[in-house]
DNA sequence: CTGTTAGCGCTTTCAA
DNA sequence: TTGAAAGCGCTAACAG
């Protein structure tokens, strides 16, 4: 009794005419007549039809998808970049696969890998390899977001990561402090290297001398940077304050200041969360804006997508101190 | 000079046999000769061969993907939902498409038309409609999670909600409250009448009547949550405490509770987010694992996509009030 | 403006 | 065990 779904041949046959001509309706191609049009029209509704995207990907040779590939979904950070990327998709009637690649470069190239084998038709990439040899050859457009590719001319979404950090380091410096401590991801993309370079210029521009024993590199995902941070206040000489280089940095930290009962420290996160803003103090941020950062990727790729061939280009996100009370709390 | 990907046609000449022996091989199918087995395997090595998923898919009628359909890939529920989802599938080399209904019914019929559409293996859905008729004749495996379908007989992966909801405000009378707010989602699915019938449950039993004036329905995408909370606090009988009945109304009240200085008052939230801990007072939690629900979800998609008929089955994942400090503070 | 034919890359009869 | 041919549903050529 079950209906076969109809396919485009039913579509023709109800309508009197070729296949073909059921199909240059269906995709909006002018050169059919009227009444033609009008019959297909009919029995497109009369039937239900609807095409069949797998059916036309193949034929294509080109998937109305586009593949994200972030380090995790469950970021906060990606999560609201992913969120804006969908919405735009959806208005378009384009899927979004999503991949995470766990900050793995093996994983990464996986995941890609099978999403090219899909042949999505385009992808947006927070990369954490440096080798993207293999993509050189891409039979799709490609944005970055976060960190660009620095071996590979593509489109990129970033923010200014070392003015970022430096804007921070500033603030804090503006306030007094001039032992400001550092906690980010280990250095293994250029994005957590530029963002303690920023740090550097900060100390080097006040003639401050950097310490090494204020510089935590963290794998944030395991928890380190609460046991960092607490290595960090209990040093001898320790900081007056706290740079956190990141979002999950920040979740890591704040909640061992907090255990320490050392809210009276200076803090300033590169990267905004829930409840940065409730917390006491509030917390100083540098924003970041997922939401714009994802727009802008999205934009740049639909464009892509639709046939414009603007120069390749890496889009900086704006970036702006956020002042809330941690990070204007004056030493001591 | 850029050759085009390898077709299995290529293979099955370099080995020097047919591609449907070819196509053999590569599925594992037994019924092939060792050396023909060999040569084929040898060719693939050659070639690079990889099957393209798109024609095997249209060929089969289905998808290696499956779809998740969640409220907003943003709500840090659903993001950690959708992680340990996307973590499990690409174990096992299952694509995962996400799409969001922004909580309208007409948005998640659109969305689950076009994965159908598509021909995904399995379909995860957080619905908000609660008309399924048109999934009843589903082509693939259907999982609800958060929300069970009422009108139709499929797995879900819930937690009592009415339960739970009871929990947590009979939790906040075992301290001392007796008028006690509650600030949820409207009542447009079974998820925020049943966490309300829950708070009237624990009302009911402590013999206190329930006072509309305490009950805020709220549209948190809008911010609503903190007018509400507002609107509580300077009631002339104000609440001594709230019971917030998800984690998107936690965040949208606290800081309202924490801007007006009422910090005293007792709080329960159904759902965990960053900084619960860390804010002070800790906010005291009905925890709700995400993750778990996610696991368990796609366990169950996997193991009906691998063939298995357990019965269908609505699985209740674990609930329990984690005390942190807001959900034991006195009245007064 | 329209239809026929071929074929995207794969798997599946069904016969050898 | 193997292979030829058909076809999943669609669209691009190209002729009419």
């Amino acid at each position: 009794m079950k209906a076969p779904r109809p396919r485009l041949r039913d579509v023709a046959q109800a309508a009197q005419t070729s296949t073909k001509t059921a199909s240059r309706v269906i995709n909006g191609d002018e050169r059919v007549s009227a009444s033609t049009r009008a019959r297909v029209e009919q029995a497109v509704q009369d039937l239900g039809y609807r095409p069949d995207p797998l059916a036309r990907s193949l034929r294509l040779g080109q998937d109305e998808t586009i593949g994200v590939v972030v380090d995790e979904v469950g970021d906060p950070f990606f999560a609201s970049v992913i969120g804006e990327i969908e919405r735009m998709a959806l208005d378009r009637g384009i899927s979004v696969i999503i991949a995470s690649t766990r900050r793995l470069a093996e994983r990464e190239r996986i995941v890609l890998d099978g999403l090219l084998q899909r042949r999505v038709a385009g992808l947006i990439i927070a990369s954490i390899s440096d080798n993207h040899a293999y993509l050189r050859t891409s039979p799709c457009p490609l944005v970055f977001i976060d960190r660009a590719a620095a071996d590979l001319a593509a489109d990129a979404v970033v923010v200014d990561d070392r003015g970022g950090a430096r804007m921070a380091v500033e603030h804090l410096m503006r306030h007094g402090h001039r032992r400001i401590a550092y906690i980010g991801d280990r250095l293994d993309t250029a994005t957590a290297r530029s963002r303690l370079t920023g740090y550097r210029d900060a100390l080097d521009a006040a003639g401050i001398a950097p310490d090494d024993a204020l510089i935590a590199e963290v794998e944030p995902a395991k928890g380190d940077a609460g046991v960092a941070a607490e290595t960090l206040l209990r040093l001898q000489d320790p900081p007056t304050a706290i740079f956190s280089a990141n979002t999950r940095c920040s979740l890591g930290t704040l909640p061992t200041v907090h255990r320490l009962r050392r809210t009276d420290i200076g803090f300033v996160s590169f990267g905004d969360f829930a409840m940065a803003d409730t917390i006491t103090p509030a917390i100083t941020i540098v924003d970041h804006s997922p939401e714009l950062i994802g727009r802008l990727a999205a934009e740049r790729l639909f464009s892509r997508l639709a046939g414009e061939e603007p120069p390749v280009e890496t889009i900086f996100a704006p970036l702006r101190v956020v002042p809330r009370g941690s990070g204007e709390l004056g030493p001591l």
